[in-house]
DNA sequence: ATCTAGTGAATGAAGGTTCATTTATGGCCG
DNA sequence: CGGCCATAAATGAACCTTCATTCACTAGAT
């Protein structure tokens, strides 16, 4: 029976990102993982080489979580400039649900072999593939600016993984809809497209 | 003798800077720290109080390096758009020095107690602020449009900070001057500034 | 003589990994 | 059906390494 094993896989690895979002990777101890997962220590070692596999596991757990969320909100909006903020948006509002998960990733895949990293980076380039695609394609309309567009994406991708690396700052006053507001007018008028005032301006935000 | 504990301390903290963008903080040693400074373990207990001391002393050099290059830059130029791509220029000049070490304090701040976070994020907070008057500067002279000046601000640290968190992928065909030139570009572009193309535009950077 | 800087072997706790052992599963035959 | 066995799943105490931290001690300066 090869359920079995799936499932019991998918358990240990919710119990450690559990566990790992609690302490963090190095704090985590194989005990705590086996206890969290219900089950024993030697059984953890049957489905993982050892703790850093279980790190790499995790983390590309996660990372495909997110990339499977993703995509999907590309398509509604007539102009380019529609889409790629209802993409952006929706980036944002993915990394929003995976905060703390997206926090862990950047803490702790430094930790890993460079094998580990690799698959991690590959992962990442892949993800912001929708986001490439809308970019290029306002460039073709004429409706961007022609401008270097890996970078102008991964721009956005760090806009929005910024949600979870400064929340503490950026939620202290923002709800998530206002960030995406904000961040969506302002990443268009980097790429030169006419922002539409059509939505409420946001007032007085000048003041500290 | 007061100039010896000074230079003692900056001995050892320059060490355990060396050895953890090495291997990280977890896996750094007080042995290897020791080694590394070529002292005995017992003198570095002698100037910190134990292991999360040297990471939070660590942490807190890097940014005050930051803090004290920064304000510097901010001067030459005369309009506001001229003096925030300089200053943002030596924002992204200094991280670059520091990459490793940047690396580290997005690595393992978690680690650290809460006061200890708490006095990163001021002093993070704080080396933001000549961009911030800038960008206030230029709103009220007309120059750039009005927006979230705090977001926008954080959107340049967090550029800056791309060139260390994304590395691997930005420096693959850009070298740090071109990153600072297109980031530039785009930043100010962002804030509705009019973006002199007196400097050379990129050629053909939509090819991937 | 006293005080501070500096040493490094000793200590004890923590925790990753192993493995001898027990328990569950399921197919097979009488 | 029901006992029987082979195989896999699961257990967790014990092992062993790796450090963070301490402290009894030496050397040099005042």
């Amino acid at each position: 029976m090869d359920q079995r094993r799936v499932r019991r896989r998918q358990q240990l690895l919710d119990a450690a990102i559990r566990v790992m979002q609690r302490t963090g990777y190095h704090e985590m101890s194989m005990q705590a993982l086996a206890e969290e997962a219900g089950v024993s220590v030697g059984l953890a070692y049957r489905y993982f080489a050892g703790k850093e596999d279980v790190l790499l596991a995790a983390i590309l757990a996660i990372l495909d979580a997110l990339r499977a969320d993703l995509p999907v909100a590309a398509e509604s909006g007539s102009t380019a400039s529609e889409r790629l903020a209802s993409a952006f948006g929706a980036y944002v509002r993915v990394i929003d649900r995976y905060r703390d998960a997206v926090l862990l990733t950047y803490r702790e895949s430094a930790t890993l072999s460079t094998e580990g990293r690799v698959q991690i980076k590959r992962l990442e380039v892949q993800t912001a593939g929708p986001l490439a695609v809308l970019v290029r394609a306002g460039i073709a309309s004429g409706e961007f600016v022609d401008c270097d567009v890996e970078l102008a994406v991964h721009d956005m991708v760090l806009l929005a993984h910024g949600w979870a690396l400064k929340h503490w700052l950026f939620a202290r006053e923002r709800t998530l809809e206002q960030y995406i507001e904000s961040q969506s007018r302002h990443v268009l008028r980097a790429l030169g497209a006419p922002v539409n005032s059509t939505s409420p301006e946001q007032r007085s935000e000048t003041g500290r």
